[in-house]
DNA sequence: ATAATTGCAAAGGATTTGCACGAGT
DNA sequence: ACTCGTGCAAATCCTTTGCAATTAT
């Protein structure tokens, strides 16, 4: 997201969510709703790891198991979607519903860029045609050195190897 | 590749190969020759597995160790290209010098096409000087259903999760 | 009460690695 | 001879799962 992430916004994902777990008759519990929370609070790309890490801010009990499920939940409520970057550890980002959007990767420091760019969607779109091809999604991930990195100079030690 | 593999090609390749152990003062052995070989003479995008299945068809005794190794020997010289698509397995391309293509993946049968797009290419680099973002490589892919997935009907079933 | 959820530890799948043996230079 | 490569099995990493105990409805 480009945008802040604004008090108004975390109730209304929390109410996507509840009303998903209504939906399906699951439960509303106190992992689901902490783990939720620290998730719908960041504009940034979590794995996993992190996600847990701050979610045992909030409630020191909280199992890893319990994180993979609850994002797996979220991605089934269409809520987070489940991204590979060029390491090997799943990352989930908040899905707003009708925003497009990919990656810019800084290969030194990690950093996830989004960015947006129509054109590039609609030759997309025009490729897959004359291929025949019927276009469900898509992925676009640049990799390189991001500004920040490159003033430090350090534009030579990958961290990461997309 | 769009071309057809050549004897010419696989043996260039091979020189590659030759030229890069000899730099690195490693070893030609029976064994890397045989994977190599299976590799290069595809034009297909294969797992560790597949490779494993091919090489032992010349030579029964290669180990699964040794096909990892070997790939991974074949990305360092600049042979071989690693790609994650939807599922977590690795795959191997063989990289051919100043060719840039994307993939469009098939999510019904995991058909993996090439396509090139210069123009997409160009946008690409102007995303990313607008963000101050040094272009290292990039990584496009298109999920979706085939033409030939589409007309056998068979455009519901995702076997892939992208 | 009933059914879903949790936490743990065990199981899984892909990949990597340590080591003694075998092969290339 | 000397060093590198191989195969095997064990180890690792991330993720998933079985199960008994716990919690939400």
């Amino acid at each position: 997201m480009k945008f802040k992430v604004t008090e108004r916004l975390v109730e209304e994902r929390h109410r996507r969510l509840d009303g998903y777990i209504r939906e399906k008759a699951l439960k509303t519990t106190r992992q689901r709703t902490d783990i939720a929370d620290v998730f719908f609070r960041t504009s940034s790309h979590l794995s996993i790891e992190e996600v847990l890490e701050l979610a045992r801010k909030k409630n020191r009990k909280v199992g890893y198991a319990t994180v993979y499920r609850t994002l797996k939940l979220l991605a089934d409520a269409g809520l987070a979607n489940e991204r590979y970057f060029g390491d090997k550890v799943a990352r989930y980002e908040v899905n707003e519903t009708n925003e497009h959007h990919d990656h810019m990767v800084c290969l030194s420091c990690g950093k996830i860029i989004e960015f947006e760019n129509d054109e590039i969607e609609k030759l997309q779109v025009s490729a897959a045609k004359a291929h025949g091809f019927r276009l469900v999604k898509h992925r676009l991930e640049l990799y390189g050195v991001c500004k920040d990195c490159q003033q430090a100079g350090k534009g030579g030690q990958f961290i990461h190897s997309a």
